[in-house]
DNA sequence: ATTTAAATAATACGGTTGTACTATTTAAAA
DNA sequence: TTTTAAATAGTACAACCGTATTATTTAAAT
């Protein structure tokens, strides 16, 4: 029983998600058909439809792996030795825009999400994982004694998790005026305001 | 010089519009295509060609639709006679959406913002007019005293901006989780931390 | 060297898109 | 009533879309 032409499978799938990331960062969702994708990832329509049965398959798992990258990259900080403080604003940043790198994955995370809303498709578990990450890292602070007394920690969370999307909206429509800096410095003061005022 | 038939054109444009603002909520942005605009609006393709020559200029009229029609309700309960803090949360809820009117608004409205972004067309000047309100609110919040000292003002607009693009973003994205309810009881939290401990 | 199936390529098809063009209808002014 | 240009309708076209189909190439296993 021969064996054929054999090639990394998930490496190439993976080469292909990042082709469309490409796409939409430059042409946005509405940019993003099999043939441009396609084109940018080197590839001729037939073999992109080898690994991607469906267009909306593709989507998906574009937008999972973004997610998994994010999330490996939190992991990582999670299993620092960093100060708790600093750990959890370390972890803050990286669900926000402060590179090129991390403005494209939110252009593509923003995309997605907006395209598969009002998809038509099937619902599609988006299971947003920065939530309960949020309710965790006031947990976080909490169980190192951070976390001011006589705040309630659900709508503290809440607040944080608005607050974080707020600001990468911002930094990813009005770069200029919301810029890295000024991130840094809106997450430190709301840091501060729900934080015990311990030394800095 | 005889002249012929006369119709509201303004108005017919704005009929266009609301029937733009439809088919978006119904069928995302991918589905405003000019057929379907025309369909839902009840005139046939070439009469929406008359008033609109191009799909990018309907669409850049069917936004600034609805930043007039906001804006509108916001001078309106700045003029009414109630209480600062109670006129400022009114103000503040009218950028959410806590009803089906105004949830359709959002998605447009942010439909809209991704839409343009990426459009590859003209920057077209978005001018968000969201900001400038904020700080006029926290100014406005100085004036009258109830602005908690100690804070600045400048960091807490950015703050109470992104808070509420943020819960914006979230009330539209998880309705039933951030439900207006909920949307509420954060604003009132964070309301309260920026305001001087004053009578309820 | 031959076999084999994965990998890739090329092409085709039905449908939709934005825009353009032309003809018809409508009602206000003459 | 006739004239006139706005308003509307219908059709056409080139380009692009997602997907399907078929043929070819490739390299691992025999």
């Amino acid at each position: 029983m021969g064996m054929p032409k054999i090639v990394d499978h998930s490496e190439r799938k993976s080469n292909i998600a990042e082709a469309t990331w490409r796409v939409i960062i430059r042409q946005g969702i509405k940019g993003a058909t099999v043939r441009n994708i396609a084109a940018e990832a080197g590839v001729s329509l037939g073999a992109l439809r080898h690994y991607f049965s469906t267009q909306h398959e593709l989507l998906e798992f574009a937008m999972n792996l973004v997610k998994e990258r994010v999330t490996a990259r939190i992991v990582d900080i999670m299993q620092s030795e960093l100060p708790p403080r600093e750990q959890i604003m370390k972890v803050l940043l990286e669900l926000l825009p402060t590179d090129d790198s991390s403005m494209a994955e939110m252009e593509v995370w923003f995309a997605f999400t907006f395209h598969l809303k009002t998809g038509g498709e099937k619902p599609v578990e988006l299971n947003d994982a920065i939530y309960p990450l949020i309710v965790q890292i006031i947990d976080y602070l909490d169980q190192h004694a951070l976390f001011k007394q006589g705040l309630d920690k659900g709508d503290e969370a809440e607040r944080l998790y608005a607050l974080i999307d707020g600001l990468a909206l911002h930094a990813m429509l009005e770069p200029d005026r919301m810029n890295k800096q000024r991130v840094i410095r809106v997450l430190n003061i709301h840091l501060e305001s729900i934080c015990t005022p311990s030394a800095t």
